[in-house]
DNA sequence: CTGAAAGCGCTTACAG
DNA sequence: CTGAAAGCGCTTACAG
């Protein structure tokens, strides 16, 4: 069974393939008879016939897929739920959104140049070669890399804001549990950025910082280290090591938040279910999608990038800080 | 700037375009001089060249693209290191995965035939409509759905090994955390066909199943029917649901596993950190990984489907049952 | 051992 | 209002 083709659907209709395409794709400027359009268009769905999307980007230069790549770090359900809406949103406009795991084994070119989309998305900063590369061959390039969405860098503002919570909860001595996992440590360094600025303003000592794995074991071995340095209240770089702080202090025996205060962020669905329920902070998935769609589309549109609106990082507060 | 083509590669190196397709393609059977051979490549290199994937496609009716798409319910970390697994193994045939989220907003054809891929690969049931058309249009189709894999569906073989488990923890009472999530339901429904086979052979009552979201609230108003039924023993349908429970089992001050044991499946990162440690069934996704791939490379070749090598879902032991 | 030419399916100036 | 023709960049029989 050979593909159906403009061509079919040209000769089934008794038109030329031009008026085919015109009809099919409603280009502005022409006007076909009602009758043939109607014959077109009953043809192409008689037909089953579907363009081919080869041909069309051959032709044009372009395609209608957004290349949505994913870091090479874990990325949680508050990542996937971010995706979901941003597919959402560049559906209307008739955008495909694809993601890839970045894995660090193939070159980025080598995917760019096999779905050659329109726009590529990055959840964190691209090599500069490749955004080069790219905007040399024509395709959008929307990062999220500080320097791209210029000052709003939301990551240290995370930190200030789990620093505020943990003093007004009346800690004074204050630890960071920082992530183990070096792909990334550039949000892990810009949280703790905030973190320490937030305790100098507030005329506290240095946070000490610990790495901490998502296990029991490590989060023990740091609640030691902060319970001998007198630490009373923790700043985590994500819920995940939250937890395993959380475990920690259960492990020694300390109480939380009696004891030892514990703050994560990103919010995940379990950090309610937490022993005991775990304050944190998150950020707004669904603005922060939009966002990144209206960046996409404003790209598209040749208009400038748009300003962020407000939003930013918020405390979900419960009972561990 | 103009994209490089293998036009202006050929006429920098002073061959045809047929002599450089043949070099960087590495053509079987043609046999180009050396020194030619490596003047086609250094150019091609010097200039920057990247084939034209469209135009690749167009010609060969086939791209090197692997389109995986995900239902439309909530994929964990386990699916999610699945996917990356799945990328590593079709990445040493140079085929390249691309996810897509359906959210059923648009018709997956739309898709498919905007991206051409070579395969289609699904983690739930297509729609059989989809599949006809797909095929129709020289796509391979690999999906999970229980026909397309023969008899092996691991869904209830979980639920047998939870009630295994509970019962030889001396639980001769069993509830059963189900999902409110319709989109699962499929999945839970098999687990649970699993939970109430064994809770047969074991001549225990029939389990007691009680909807749970993942929320303290519905964890207890569980835990109080189950409490109130007798039952001492809960299998859930994933951790997720399984730390509802436990939730659940904290406020109402109910001792675990004293007083009711429970156990998850998927092992998710924070499984281990749950308080008490959640005991819970694993699938070893390196392996369903490989699987999955196996297949879609047989696909490729033609060759029979592989079969499964064994494996299927094991306990991961821990405290909570 | 290498090149000229056709053709994949589409869109779009350009003519009528 | 509609059609013939060119061309996007590639691969591959087919000739030399």
């Amino acid at each position: 069974m050979a593909r159906v083709t403009s061509a079919d659907v040209a000769r089934e209709s008794g038109v030329s393939r031009t008026t085919v395409s015109y009809v099919l794709n409603g280009t502005a400027g022409t006007s076909i008879s009602e009758a043939t359009r109607r014959r077109v268009l009953e043809t192409a769905a008689r037909l089953g016939y579907a363009p081919s999307a080869a041909a069309r980007t051959l032709r044009s230069g372009r395609s209608d897929l957004v290349l949505c790549v994913l870091p090479d770090w874990p990325v949680g359900p508050v990542v996937e739920s971010m995706l979901d809406h941003l597919a959402d949103d560049l559906a209307e406009r008739g955008l495909s959104v694809l993601v890839h795991h970045a894995r660090g084994e193939r070159p980025l070119s080598d995917l760019w140049r096999a779905v050659t989309p329109r726009t590529v998305v990055g959840l964190s900063a691209f090599d500069p070669v490749d955004v080069r590369a790219m905007r040399r061959a024509g395709i959008q390039v929307v990062d999220t890399s500080p320097d791209e969405r210029g000052a709003e860098n939301p990551q240290p503002r995370i930190g200030r804001l789990q620093v505020e919570r943990l003093v007004a909860g009346g800690r004074r001595r204050i630890g960071y549990a920082t992530t183990a996992d070096r792909r990334v440590a550039e949000f892990a360094d810009q949280r703790l950025a905030g973190v320490r600025e937030a305790c100098a303003e507030h005329g506290l000592a240095e946070p000490l910082v610990v790495p901490v794995d998502v296990d029991a074991a490590s989060g023990t071995a740091a609640v030691a280290t902060w319970r001998d340095a007198g630490v009373t209240g923790v700043a985590a770089y994500n819920d995940e090591v939250a937890f395993a702080v959380l475990a920690g202090a259960r492990a020694a025996g300390l109480a939380v938040p009696g004891d030892l205060a514990v703050i994560g962020v990103d919010d995940v669905p379990l950090a309610a279910l937490a022993s005991p329920p775990l304050t944190t902070i998150t950020q707004s998935m669904d603005r922060e999608a939009a966002y990144l769609a209206a960046r996409v589309i404003a790209a598209l549109d040749g208009d400038p990038p748009p300003k962020r609106s407000g939003g930013g990082p918020t405390l979900v507060a419960r009972d561990s800080a």
